[in-house]
DNA sequence: AATTGGAATGAAAACGTTTGTAATAATAGC
DNA sequence: GCTATTATTACAAACGTTTTCATTCCAATT
């Protein structure tokens, strides 16, 4: 009988009329009888007709779809990125593809070229750790397909930024150490070749600078990844007599070396204040309350997503932007500062 | 010049042959001569052809995309399940659209009514909290969208199901706290109505019950969700001279629960173990460390997208079938059991 | 020389839309 | 009653593919 959904050739010849007829009366066009219109619509809903959204993108060449490459999905602040992409997207029409690397070079290669067949209107990406090689990336610009960086960007490739300032931010870790009396700051972060991960720590090193204290080599720590087993291991490294305060690169950093400054006595922040960055909610739920500095995940995921969206459907070409969202230091227990 | 990316046509336009023979040609096709075949493939490459995806889906009325309806993105256990289908799919050369529904009816109809014109094969999805009408659901099976469930399933729906055995994990729960010798055990659990939730608390309740313990009614706390704030509130509510362990159904509702003992001078585990549910990594990092149970996220993923796949490639019909998972205990410090 | 057959390619239809242009029907003006 | 105008509708092409069927060319067979 009837195999697939109902389309307009159906409902056309249901009613004895073209196909073309039924396209305009469904679009409402005054061109077409009103009483045509009716019948059409009474029908159309009647036989819960949807309009065939693939033949509608190769019509307009539009997908009103945008991708998403993530270094990863199991992530809070990925999370929230998304949540901020999703609620400007929908509210544009757009639906979402997301894609994670798992911080791997190879997969994110993959993931590139898969979107790059007119799946996708536009592209949002954060490039992963392990890149260094940036070709994939200025394919999709060779190919015209609008492109946003979003916090780990690529300086290489001229495009729309959403970014925070971690220069700044990691100035804003050191004030709040000096100010509670830091004399003999550390670091901890993830990879050294990270230009986020540089950022903050020349921040963090130039604030305490500035203040008559240089940070020596053998406090700043770079480990692989940033999670709380690296932080763990990295911690076992620091010559606990010649550090009164750390600031590690992420939360889970922060919290993996407060565990080892535990086991080995310490106490925080008596003996040791420490910093993470990214204010997961683990940081407002561990004791001691970690102060960490609060980076806005929705309202990057929210500015890309509208960046993106402008870049597509902007009739005049407008010049690239950098966005730099305002971070905001959290001070909680772990600094001796039990805001909340 | 030339304007979009170039297709086939292009292709056939500079060789002077037709747009049928570079097909074939592409799809190294023996009919076509061996020498046209190596100089279409050869100019392919050399203007990066890339065959167009949207064109290929109208054709073959296949998208190879699958949608993902969850309730949340920024949630650790639906991240698991997330990497799961990716890993499954991408391998089977299918993409993903993941939509999120924010725990809301409204924005679940939405994003269900979103995904029902072609834009995907298949769907898979875990119903949310609110949702006690079916309808959407419904529709989608109606239109003969293959649908799998995960998690949280809707038992008026008959499909594929991946899910976990609630009820005896419930039960497992029971069971570790009797060893650790609880008289007085209480719950503490998310909305009411969903069904995880009443599995859980009914094989909870039936093992004490045949080790001779009833569990009285004020020893059973609901609340809205399951979060940190919400396992706060919700715990003042227990007398404290009336419970000896507690089993909460979420890993953030056991903390938050763990923080009011802890404020109100209760020792964990001395006073009062605590279980909760997930395995989320917090759990982990927790002090004191949390026992609770592994859902096995990751692997409930990769189950839904296979079960989904073979439903949409199949030939033949399959009858339907419930995946159900094992959990694990995980035994840590907050039960007396310093497994780690 | 006429037929057959195989190899290689081309033409056309189709997937479900939209949209420019042409055609028909109905109305108005004279 | 005839043309000019308008209202309504139909036709056809297009988006980029794949695929069925038809065509061409040339050599081999009769």
């Amino acid at each position: 009988m009837k195999k697939g959904p109902v389309t307009i050739k159906d409902l056309a010849a249901e009613l004895n009329i073209s196909p073309s007829t039924v396209s305009r009366a469904l679009a409402n066009n005054p061109l077409v009888k009103l009483s045509t219109r009716r019948e059409v619509q009474r029908l159309a809903k009647e036989q819960n007709y949807q309009p065939n959204f693939t033949a509608l993108s190769l019509k307009s060449s539009k997908t009103k779809t945008l991708g998403i490459i993530i270094p990863d999905i199991v992530h809070e602040f990925f999370g929230l990125v998304i949540r901020g992409i999703e609620d400007f997207a929908y509210n544009k029409g757009y639906n979402v593809i997301i894609c994670s690397t798992h911080e791997m070079y190879q997969r994110e290669v993959m993931v590139t070229k898969a979107l790059l067949n007119g799946r996708v209107d536009g592209i949002m990406a954060c490039i992963s750790k392990e890149s260094q090689n940036y070709d994939h990336f200025k394919e999709i610009v060779s190919r015209n397909i609008p492109l946003v960086f979003f916090d780990c960007i690529c300086e290489e490739i001229d495009s729309h930024r959403v970014i925070i300032d971690d220069f700044h931010a990691g100035g804003e870790v050191a004030k709040h150490l000096i100010k509670t009396g830091s004399k003999k700051p550390a670091f901890l972060g993830g990879p050294k070749n990270l230009s986020i991960i540089k950022d903050r720590l020349a921040g963090f090193k130039s604030t305490f600078e500035s203040a008559g204290i240089v940070i020596p080599d053998s406090n700043v720590i770079h480990c692989d990844s940033g999670n709380f087993e690296d932080g763990r291991e990295a911690a076992r490294n620091f010559k606990l007599d010649e550090l009164d305060s750390l600031f590690a690169t992420t939360d889970m950093l922060a919290i993996g070396a407060i565990k080892t400054f535990k086991e080995s006595g310490v106490r925080i922040p008596d003996d040791v204040s420490v910093i993470g960055f990214s204010n997961w909610s683990v940081s407002e739920i561990y004791e001691p309350a970690l102060t960490t500095v609060n980076q806005p995940g929705y309202e990057m995921g929210f500015k890309s997503a509208e960046l993106l969206i402008q870049q597509i459907e902007g009739d005049e070409v407008k010049p690239f932007e950098t966005h730099i969202l305002p971070t905001s230091l959290e001070a909680r227990e772990s600094t001796g500062s039990s805001d909340s």
